[in-house]
DNA sequence: GTGACCGGTTTTTTT
DNA sequence: AACCGGTCAC
């Protein structure tokens, strides 16, 4: 116990034994929020609190759910007497489908319900339309969907939508169309997931009061990410004041709440306070990542949003190195510039591994990858297809649906005609328009069929059965070799040119499959039933769709974008692309609050460094084939210059540099570059002056050359002032210095 | 059924 | 620039 506790700070300490009461932590970054959750659950256990069947800790990912189970594991061992064993820890979605398994008469499902992915309910929406005759000119099928999620989130059913206009009274019918072909299918997308089992435990009164007399304390991570409907779910299980039910643990920070356009509510956080009559709000506020100057940058960037819940972060650390800040002249000028900074940083010691480079949107990594792999120097990017999103995973996972449920229309198009078996779009449209009239599933509306269509359909009926049949009493593992070869998959990509990565791929899909039978501590009994065991594994497929990318281990300089360096810490930091419209991306300023959610994520990126932060920008940037002259960013102004070090451009041409002076410049607020009307001139006679270049205007004050015309006495140079606007201005009459 | 071509798009991402 | 999705010709 005294260990458990021990080498907590007295905010820590607080928060961990806090009497068992609705709490709200404000955990900064790196303030050892995860530490506090998992120190309060094993204080919790250990002093006899709470049995671990009565705690349940919910997580947005995967990652974390494990990382909380693995510490926890740590701190409870066996030979204590208590363990992590019996506790519920997992994702939102996770436990809902568990829930959902556990009672799915109740929640009007069969048990063998598979869950729909982004993915697939796309592919199930379009099939929706087609099928409907519905024009995806006027419907666009991911408008649709983002339509859909959202009225679930908003936890609405198609009746309770209010719909005043015509477009979006025919939005609710294909709402209430597609909720038909899910539940016609046995599939259930995300949302429905969290739909569903609000509404089991609103409605289910002995359910919903099981569960609240169950779980006696609820912990919730990234608080500041969840959406409405997740928000309304743990009300139902927490104790309000009438039915009893659980304490809410809730830690967060809403200076880190960069996912509002997935549907994040960070007024969740005021309103459980207000709403459950938060007594105990802590602050976390000392940082054990950053050195001092880090976080002070941190501080005073975040300091000029509005509507926070306060926070400060320090440290006992020293104040550490100077913010290093580079103005390049162009992208791959910035890119060749970290890239040096980098062997440098090797050179003395550092890591790969230990610096990430990090970037506001992805397309930003082309450049920066290129001077790395020139440099030869070992990179790994994040992002990109997963593993259960890939194109041959994605098929083999179509045909395990098939026998694990062949009502599955989307697994069904999907693989029907792959390997092609002749299977063509006329056999397909006579099937579709044969289920609609008899209202059934494709699968079992094949026999109805007559002609071609019909052999040629029965054949791969036949195939779907013989594998049902033959796998019926093969382990997972072997049950998915057996459907790799049986399907034509493997023989599929054998041929194939390039398919080599992809039978690897499908290999892994095995080792997945016999990792996952390992993991899930499957009895004798459930061995028995492979297909039940297959229809889990499914489950975890959708719900997990694996690591970013493999290849970890090795010393690689990590590359990412700012979200997704989220929760994640490096020694040093490189942030490029500094740029307004950039970063802040321009798409921000049309949004609402969305300059204060660009701003957060600057402070999520700010607060990855340990000791060395890399800020850098560009004057000219190559994007969508396109070169522009972007202002630097405001997020740079509102670092303190003291904390800064100015680094000179390599380059003579760039003038823009303010070496060593700190930052005395106006700063050139709002507004965005445009792109260049016209290419950079290469002989242009601008009076020493160039597009690009950074530029002072005694009435406009500060902005960027975005493009010229004419010469001599003639010219005129089209500049942008930011907040002042766009202007032509004649080099004649204008009074211009270089910034 | 496949490959060539065109046109529109292009922030961030988990489940 | 690059990628996706759709259409068209073979």
């Amino acid at each position: 116990m005294s260990d458990l506790l021990a080498n907590l700070n007295p905010e820590q300490l607080q928060a961990v034994t806090l009497p068992p009461q609705h709490a709200l932590i404000l955990a900064g970054a790196g303030s050892g929020k995860t530490r506090v959750l998992t120190t309060r659950i094993a204080w919790l256990v250990q002093t006899g609190q709470v049995d671990p069947q009565g705690v349940l800790a919910v997580t947005f990912t995967n990652k974390a759910a494990k990382e909380l189970l693995a510490r926890l594991s740590g701190m409870l061992p066996l030979s204590f007497g208590h363990s992590a064993r019996g506790m519920w820890i997992g994702t939102f979605h996770g436990l809902c489908n568990r829930l959902l398994r556990a009672h799915h008469r109740d929640a009007g499902l069969p048990q063998l319900f598979q869950i729909l992915d982004s993915g697939d309910q796309l592919a199930a929406i379009k099939r929706l339309l087609k099928a409907l005759n519905v024009d995806d000119e006027k419907f666009p099928p991911r408008e649709l969907q983002h339509f859909i999620n959202a009225q679930k989130e908003a936890g609405l059913r198609p009746h309770a939508v209010e719909a005043w206009d015509d477009y979006t009274r025919r939005r609710v019918e294909l709402f209430a169309e597609y909720e038909a072909q899910c539940q016609r299918e046995s599939v259930v997308d995300f949302a429905e997931l969290l739909l569903r089992t609000y509404e089991l435990l609103e409605r289910n009164e002995p359910i919903r009061r099981h569960y609240q007399r169950r779980f006696r304390h609820i912990l919730v991570d990234e608080f500041q990410d969840t959406n409405r409907l997740q928000y309304r779910w743990l009300k139902l299980l927490a104790d309000d004041g009438r039915e009893g039910g659980a304490c809410l643990f809730c830690v967060g920070d809403d200076d880190q709440s960069i996912y509002r356009f997935r549907g994040a509510e960070v007024g969740n956080m005021r309103d459980f306070e207000r709403e459950f009559h938060v007594a105990n709000v802590i602050r976390l506020e000392q940082n054990y990542r950053s050195h001092g100057n880090i976080l002070d940058a941190a501080n005073a960037i975040i300091r000029h949003n509005t509507a926070r819940l306060g926070k400060n972060l320090w440290t006992e650390r020293g104040a550490g190195e100077p913010i290093r800040v580079f103005e390049a002249y162009a992208d791959m000028d910035e890119a060749r510039w970290i890239m040096e900074e980098i062997q440098s940083l090797v050179r003395d010691g550092m890591s790969r591994s230990d610096i990430a480079l990090l970037y506001r949107s992805n397309a930003q990594s082309r450049v920066l990858e290129h001077q790395l792999f020139s440099a030869g120097i070992a990179y790994r990017v994040y992002g990109g297809l997963r593993f259960f999103e890939r194109q041959e995973i994605k098929h083999a996972l179509a045909y395990l649906r098939l026998i694990a449920n062949p009502d599955d229309d989307t697994a069904f198009s999907r693989v029907v005609n792959f390997p092609t078996r002749g299977i063509g779009a006329r056999s397909l449209e006579a099937l579709q328009d044969a289920a609609r009239t008899w209202n059934s599933s494709l699968y079992s509306t094949v026999p109805h069929l007559s002609g071609k269509p019909g052999t040629v359909l029965a054949q791969f009926v036949r195939l779907v059965e013989d594998l049902r049949r033959d796998t019926a009493r093969l382990p997972l593992p072997e049950l998915v070799d057996h459907v790799l070869d049986a399907s034509g998959l493997r023989d599929f990509y054998r041929s194939e040119k390039e398919g080599q990565e992809r039978l690897e791929n499908l290999d892994e899909l095995i080792n997945a499959a016999a990792n996952f039978l390992g993991e899930s501590g499957a009895d004798v009994e459930a061995l028995a039933q492979p297909h039940a065991l297959l229809a889990d594994f499914l489950a975890h497929a959708s719900l997990e769709a694996g690591d970013h990318q493999a290849d970890a281990g090795s010393d690689a300089v990590q590359l990412m974008t700012v979200h997704s360096s989220k929760g994640l810490e490096f020694d040093a930091v490189f942030l490029s692309g500094l740029e307004e419209g950039l970063f802040p991306h321009e798409n921000s300023a049309v949004e609402n609050e969305g300059l204060e959610e660009e701003r957060r994520l600057m402070y999520v990126a700010v607060t990855r460094a340990r000791e060395r932060l890399y800020l850098s920008f560009a004057q000219s940037r190559m994007l969508h084939g396109q070169t522009r002259y972007n202002l630097r960013s405001r997020f740079l102004e509102e670092i303190p210059e003291g904390l800064v070090k100015w680094l000179s451009p390599p380059s003579p041409r760039s003038m823009g540099a303010r070496s060593g002076a700190g930052m005395r410049v106006e700063p050139a607020r709002g507004g965005f570059a445009p792109r260049a009307s016209q290419a950079p001139a290469r002989s242009q006679d601008l009076g020493g002056l160039r597009v690009g270049q950074l530029v002072t205007h005694a009435k406009f004050g500060q902005g960027v050359i975005v493009a010229a015309e004419g010469s001599g006495a003639d010219a005129r140079v089209q500049i942008n002032f930011g907040s002042a606007g766009i202007k032509w201005l004649m080099l004649a009459v204008a009074k211009l210095s270089p910034a």
